[in-house]
Formats: structure tokens, C-alpha cells, sequence
DNA sequence: ATTATATTTGCAACAAAGTTGCATTTACGA
DNA sequence: TCGTAAATGCAACTTTGTTGCAAATATAAT
């Protein structure tokens, strides 16, 4: 398992507090962040803009993506090792559990081949499934 | 094609302004409207409350659905006939071209079949497609 | 270790998006 | 046409996101 400063160094951006962190805070979640999410697990030690910027760099990076959720809030997940500089790598799913409210990415399923009618040309692909995830079902 | 009037009655709402232009709006659009849109649409004749509400009214009465898109703009767009209060059947994809910005239903392109982990139940799938359209293709 | 420099941060001020309570207006059935 | 419930508009507010700039900090070179 990777940790922030190994992703910082590999990344070739310079190790400062509010990347460290809110790297960290990515490294121990196992569901999607919003950006107030993470404002309030760094103990809003950040200012608001800092976090915006930071969260740009890593995008731009290919270290985390977002993922849009149907009522207007646009979460972020770390990428898998796959991502790069400018080439998101996100071929997998996302889940959103209406019970609990967490949205994870499901790296296994895989997003299925879309017939597009003639005439359009496909680029990328977001697939999102609500429901219930395994832990709220068990419940 | 019903009118906006005949949208009303069906769902026993009561034939305001907002509503009646604000539909005429939807159906006279070919793609799907930001919040935003429906201000100017209506030369922002409505207050933006009530735009909001009217919105919210709409999808109440399973006239309209919203679409998720990766830029956190949530847009609308009228449901097909089978969509009824409390129940969407928005059973087709969406795209979004980069080109034009525009997003469209397609009707005609079903989402593909999911197979999810083991333990998920699945309640609703969003397919959300990014690239070029016909339109644009072309030119 | 010290310093120079480019990068990053925090602040202030702003813009846009969305919400709530309440008084006024309007739709529509009686 | 009148009474009432519903819908609207206004004001005030919260949340979310952006920009410019001065101060602080990371890192590489000495």
C-alpha cells in the first residue's frame, strides 16, 4: 500500500501539510469524498481554497477523480494505479447507497460496451448505480 | 404531443404562470436545461425561488428528471409518458457533448444490463456518456 | 546549515447557487 | 363572486466556488 508521500514523490509535487493530509484522509476512506468531507476530516485546519486547489492539482495529476451524483454533489475517490498525468483510467463503476449515504467505487465491475446511435462519437463513460451497498443490507 | 396544459391537468396541478411557460420551455428544448437556462428561457420573468420550486414540483409529479453531469451542473429534462409520481423510468442514457455542451436524452439506447458484487441490490442506473454529438460531427 | 527562488498557502472580497419564512397574490371550486 | 388553499415574490441568509495578492514555505543550490 502506497502512502501519501510516496504518492506526492511520484507525482513530482512538493510535500506540504495540506497535501499530506488530505491524501491521508483519502488513504483511510473507503467510500468517495465530497470536498465539505474533507474539509471537516482535516479539522478545517485548511483554508476552503487550499483544499479547491489541492484537490485540482491531484486531479490533474490522475491521483484522485470525481465522480457526479445525481443530486448535485460531486464527490472524489483516489484513482487507481492505472491513472496519469491528463489520462484518467476510471473504467469501473460507481455505487451510491440510498441508506447509507456512501459512494464507493466498484474497481471490479467492469462499465459494459454502450451502442451509441449513429453519428456520435463516445469519449467517456459514467455509470452510477443506487441502491443498497453490502453492509447497509445486512442491517 | 400533449402541451403544457395537458401536462398540468393530468397531474392535478394548477395552471399557473411558472408552470405552463416553464414546461412550454421543456418542450420546446431538444436537450436538457440547467437551472440557469430556465431563467433566461423565461427571461427571468420568475423569481429564482420559484424556478426552484417549480423544478422541485415537476419532479415530485415524475414530470421532469435530473440528469448528473461531471461539471457538478445539475440539468432536467421532461420524463417520457410512462414516468408517474414518485416513480422515474428513465430507463435510456445520457450524453453530453464536449463540443456543444448540450445534453440529450437517448431514448433509444438502453442502458445495458449491470452485474453487481455480491450483496448490492441495484435500485436505479445512471449511464452518462461524454464525446461528440451528431451535430457537431458534422461541422 | 544558509540562502535564493519558485511554489503554495491564507486572506479578503466576491460571485453564483440554493434555501427558508412570511406576507401578498392567484387559481379554482363552491 | 367569493372564500380558501395553493403558489408566488421578496428579503435575508447559507453554502459553494473563484480570483488576486501578500505572506509563508519547500526544495535545490551553495
Amino acid at each position: 500500500m502506497k502512502d501519501a508521500l510516496d504518492i506526492l514523490k511520484s507525482n513530482h509535487l512538493s510535500n506540504t501539510d495540506s497535501r499530506r493530509e488530505i491524501l491521508q484522509v483519502f488513504l483511510r476512506s473507503r467510500s468517495a469524498l465530497a470536498h465539505h468531507d474533507i474539509e471537516k476530516k482535516t479539522s478545517e485546519k485548511f483554508d476552503r481554497v487550499t483544499v479547491y486547489r489541492t484537490l485540482q492539482t491531484f486531479i490533474d495529476k490522475g491521483i484522485v477523480h470525481t465522480i457526479p451524483t445525481s443530486d448535485n454533489a460531486v464527490k472524489y475517490a483516489l484513482c487507481r494505479e492505472e491513472c496519469s498525468e491528463g489520462h484518467h483510467h476510471d473504467n469501473h463503476i460507481h455505487f451510491v447507497c440510498d441508506s447509507c449515504g456512501n459512494t464507493t467505487c466498484l474497481d471490479e465491475t467492469a462499465i459494459p460496451q454502450i451502442k451509441l446511435p449513429q453519428g456520435y462519437r463516445q469519449e467517456k463513460v459514467n455509470v452510477i448505480v443506487n441502491g443498497v451497498c453490502k453492509t447497509c443490507k445486512l442491517n
